[in-house]
DNA sequence: CTGAAAGCGCTTACAG
DNA sequence: CTGAAAGCGCTTACAG
């Protein structure tokens, strides 16, 4: 069953059916009718090989997910999947492996499969710097900033991470934590989390301390496992923290645990902040004082750029922050003796 | 840069060019060198489109995906994905919402996109009646069984529902439990769901009791959110409860925050068990003792099926069970005396 | 072993 | 508004 076939069913050439199934001008009314009723008579569906061959490629936008693990990547796909099907766009996800390059993945399937463009969820400053000039079609890179990469065509929506994360020290610094511990993504491929802990830096420097590296930082994956191992190492080497500060909510995870097994609640013992405000985080016991980033508004800015960019509208790249928040949850404890807590939640992003 | 080029390069024809990029025999080792040298120089990637366009479709697997939010599918796609990839195989997954129909739409993928084949991660029995009909390639269903469907050409892989469903509550009975309440998955959507309360159903029976369907049963989707929303509802029902086993670690997971918000300790004041055996459910606090479905095992024995039917090898329809293995963990206590506990795990399942 | 040619199922100028 | 025809980039009988 082909075109042609609908072509002699309905009596009109080819020419004819192929501009009634793309919606061009230039057809009649009867036509257009009669071309439909046979097509859904018969159930024909075109052949979108011959159809992308034909209009060279660009077939749907491709999805460039880094890792599996993160939650919050997971929230972010299935707002974009919906924001992508509402536009009648197809979007295929591809998984690529955490320490992968996932760059030179997308510039291989840029050649061999033609997408329109692609929305990067996560992503190493190195791969994009080493491959990215390989990839012809718009690309928007979610969660993390691509401001000052140099790279024309990349735009990127973000968290602040580093205001983020000084919210973060600062409601911690409020409830009278001084001794903090952080537990990271590896800063050599993780951009985000080299961020945060700037804001980690100059939050302490803010309130005329110094931030130990050496001593309070241990860098890990982010999944629960690395979460786990690293919290531990931290624990074990500096037991005197009254706060540990975790750069992903699955992380915070992973720590609540080894907290635990190493004697600590909390918050009794020793306070915990996640980042992320991913579900799970809110149904842990206790509940994880977090900082939300918005998947929804980041999904829909990207998807949004992606559209405008691929449609020619605008190719200039931007790169905007997206508001994030506070949530203070059952995690921290209040060091002090009568506190008078602030409301609710603090936001964040400038955009 | 196309075929033509390379072609026109490597000083042979076009027909030669295409036989040694697909490997194959009749081509002079010259030609062979000649020609990969010129491909490689000029980093030339052949045209998909085109090249499906002639050999009739066929491109690459498609993985189904029923919801986003069932952690074990994870699992389960990542190791799949591994899978494909070794055996040089591309696969797609398609994410399809929870209640939609996972069939319809890998029938439509069927026609436009002509994947080799189809692995289905979940799956409603209904869908499958309704259109599998129209799916000409081979299809696996995987964690269902699609035993006792009648459809040919559907081969199944999964954990023996009952039986393990019937581990929980054996071990819970051992422990001292008798009331016993139930968070599941919609019965009318989720056949898993269905054989897991026939176990718990055959296990009251195989003591001389009797499970109160009405009272202790509240189905729910698979997630946290829709757990601590039946786990509310089920502990206000019948707060005399002293185990809660639900059919997943999500809803799990959702059911200790309930717990905790009504003033229960787990396991002190309520027990609880979960199901898949998921990444989270060993990081909970407490530990979650949970059924382990065997994530990597029923990857691999999928896409094992899946490749050997596409290479027509067998095209008999198998469905075979996988073990499965009980972890007891930290969220059961037993309520009897002086406890003879059992070594370390259960475990189950036929092949 | 190699080349010339037909054809896969579409789209899109080009005429009319 | 419609049709006939060229062509997208490949593969594969068919000759040689």
């Amino acid at each position: 069953m082909d075109i042609r076939d609908i072509a002699r069913l309905s009596g009109y050439s080819v020419g004819t059916v192929s501009r009634v199934l793309n919606d061009h001008p230039g057809v009649s009314v009867r036509a257009r009718e009669r071309v439909l009723e046979v097509v859904r008579e018969v159930g024909y569906e075109p052949n979108t090989n011959a159809r992308h061959l034909k209009m060279r490629g660009r077939a749907s936008f491709a999805i460039m997910v880094k890792g599996m693990q993160n939650l919050l990547f997971n929230d972010i796909i299935e707002k974009a999947e919906g924001l992508f099907a509402e536009a009648d766009e197809e979007a295929r996800v591809h998984f690529v492996d955490e320490d992968a390059d996932e760059v030179a993945r997308a510039a291989h399937l840029d050649k061999i499969r033609h997408p329109k463009g692609f929305l990067f969820l996560g992503g190493d400053p190195n791969n994009f710097r080493g491959s990215f000039d390989q990839i012809g079609v718009p690309c928007v890179l979610l969660t993390n900033t691509a401001e000052g990469w140099g790279l024309t065509g990349l735009s990127s929506f973000s968290t602040d991470d580093e205001a983020a994360a000084e919210a973060v020290i600062d409601h911690l610094w409020e409830c009278g934590h001084r001794r903090i511990g952080v537990l990271g993504g590896n800063r050599k491929v993780s951009e985000v989390s080299e961020h945060r802990l700037a804001g980690v830096v100059r939050a302490f420097e803010a309130h005329g301390a110094r931030f130990d590296v050496d001593r309070w930082y241990e860098p890990c994956r982010f999944s629960m496992g690395a979460g786990y191992e690293a919290a531990m190492r931290l624990l074990e080497r500096a037991d005197d923290l009254t706060a540990v500060f975790a750069f992903g909510d699955v992380i915070a995870l992973g720590a609540l645990r080894a907290a635990t097994d190493r004697g600590f609640r909390v918050p009794l013992d020793i306070s915990l902040v996640g980042f992320d405000g991913v579900d799970v985080s809110q149904y842990s016991v206790p509940r994880l004082t977090t900082v939300r980033q918005d998947a929804g508004l980041l999904a829909r800015r990207g998807v949004e750029a992606l559209l405008a960019a691929t449609r020619g509208k605008d190719a200039r790249a931007v790169h905007e922050s997206v508001p994030f928040r506070l949530l203070r949850r059952e995690s921290v404890l209040s060091l002090l003796p009568a506190s008078t807590a602030s409301a609710v939640g603090v936001e964040g992003g400038r955009s």
